[in-house]
DNA sequence: AATGAATGAGGGTTCATTCAT
DNA sequence: GATGAATGAACCCTCATTCAT
């Protein structure tokens, strides 16, 4: 029983519309694009509430992306075991794209560098920490240096993301599923099949 | 050879000077932050001299980064002859940690999304078209589909431009060429290496 | 009555300092010469407030004449009767310039073409407007065509407005009355007399 | 034989190219929305040249009005006898009207109250002295007042500038020398006339 | 005499933020 | 808590004018 008052409900209830109309008003129309105003317009509250809740246009736009990124850890992490195998990871990659596919406006927001440049440095570190997490063995310290994890993480952020935004943008008919398998498998055996196909002389390496 | 009046090289010049503050500026404190004075104050020009040279503050962006690719290609084209091996293309990606080492700002500005979400399209559709540029083997027309050669082209920028602006942020005692020599690895024979090493059972898969 | 919450009647109250001060501000240094900070600073405003108010400086003026107006018409209408005589003209004639003369800087901005091309045209449209409106007769419709009542309501319009310019600038020890009259008797008996005294020669008519 | 040097006649060339370029670009886009470089790109002349010939463009602008006046003088003076007679005078208006229609553009800039205030008011003293010139009888002097005449001035400078701008602007078939009359009897006879067939009662006068 | 690159004051306008109600 | 009128700093951009060539 959430014991509130109908003032502390109603004071939610406002929070809330201001964070989904501005969810969908940024990704409308950019981050930099969209006024206070467009957004206090659009979940139809006045302009002087929007500070009631939040400190600027900023604050509630870390707000999104960190909620953002609070729901795809819950979506993911059922199929993360602490002993994880392969075919773990491969689930939860594709629990992501599905995930990116459902919400794709406030995914560009976590990731299309629509926001500040601060916000983006914060919404890039939530991910290389999340594919840290997607990738981090327990038990395993020390076997991986700090160093050769960041950069495994960075990687896999940055082609994931990449081909997540590409694919949000136009599906080009792939399901979510192709689009996570076809990741997956670069990410596990590189792209040498691809390479040897485009005819590519190996022999000198 | 150079047939300019005075006049005209004069105005090249301030142009030049322009382009180079913007460059510097913005780097500095961001596409958006940076306002037109800004740009002129650190080049010594005066504000209304910048609409002699540039329609608006995106149009000179565009310039810049226009450039940046121009120049970028032309340090790589010569390790990539018609019949490129896999060698070369490790020699240009080399190329380009060392072009990145030595033009970070422009660099950032380039890949780093801080400029309009247009400039950001255009940047990102360069280094798409430059990556295809890089893998792309004459007389293999066919043999990868159109969509697959897009999907491998976003995955190794998406990869590689996120490794190089974490490098370039803090290169972490890394040299161009273990960045680079890291990408191609990572590339050509993907991550089953640290995978495994990382603990994980790939027996379920 | 009026039933306006205290924060309306703020806001008229903030909108009609405006319109004082821009008809003062206006009156003093010409239309174009006057810029919004001018005006708000008049009306001790910040620049902010007035775009709060009016589209832009046009949009204040264009209600500026059409209130100036809508205010001589209440005046004169007094002396209209659906049967007007000559006599009730002259009493009209003579409301327009003690209107004038207590009015003169909102009569300049409105009559004396100071404001933009397409706020001249506008007023002088009223203008006619108006004189049509003092000269026509009901229940004489036919008798006049339209262009001819069109050529004389241009004709009485420049006339009255070039006197009553004229007048306001400096009134030669005229009153508004005997200024009234004099436009009267010229209108009604043409300037024969006038013309006569000068010495003219009219054999040759 | 006019004794100038290829260099003076070049300069008088540009200087007169440039007072007919302004003459159509203003009277094409009014004069406050004309700017100078709009002036020398239609006089193929460079920017800084206009300030060679030139004060500023009111100064350019001055010396187009006063060439206005200076030609319609020369056009009507021919009429204007030492004792001259109403029906000289009637002949001296027609002569306006046809220079009206001749030089709309320049009639318009003259007249049309589309200049800068000062300019406005110097060429509403050169019409009003114009229209003195045309009804100063020589040899009367003192048989009516200075303000006598100045009023009728004023009354006849209004009334005919509004008719030939309203006429210029659409002749509504309308002959020059149909307006030259039809302002000429209403001068004369004043609008008797029209007013009683307007049905106007004049038994209270 | 002619050029046109450079100047910089000043214009209009937007918008995040405050605060009295 | 909610409102929205008011604020004013900051922005982009234009344009009359200067001056070295």
């Amino acid at each position: 029983m959430t014991d509130l008052t109908r003032h502390e409900r109603r004071k939610l209830d406002t929070r809330r519309r201001l964070l989904e109309a501005a969810r969908q008003v940024i990704a409308a129309r950019g981050y930099e694009a969209t006024g206070v105003l467009d957004i206090t317009e659009a979940a139809d509250v006045s302009k002087g509430t929007f500070y009631l809740h939040f400190k600027d246009k900023e604050d509630l736009t870390r707000v999104l992306i960190h909620e953002g990124f609070e729901e795809l850890r819950q979506r993911v992490d059922p199929y993360l075991t602490a002993n994880r195998t392969l075919g773990q990871i491969k689930e939860a990659i594709r629990a992501v794209f599905h995930y990116s596919a459902e919400n794709r406006d406030l995914f560009r927001l976590m990731l299309g560098h629509q926001a500040s440049a601060e916000l983006n440095l914060m919404a890039i570190n939530y991910y290389a920490e999340f594919v840290e997490h997607l990738l981090r063995q327990e038990g395993t310290a020390g076997r991986t240096s700090a160093l050769q994890s960041e950069l495994v993480a960075q990687f896999v952020a940055g082609a994931g993301v990449r081909l997540g935004l590409w694919w949000i943008e136009d599906d080009h008919g792939l399901s979510p599923d192709e689009m996570a398998d076809f990741l997956f498998q670069f990410l596990t055996e590189g792209m040498s099949n691809v390479i040897s196909v485009a005819g590519l002389d190996t022999g000198t390496l």
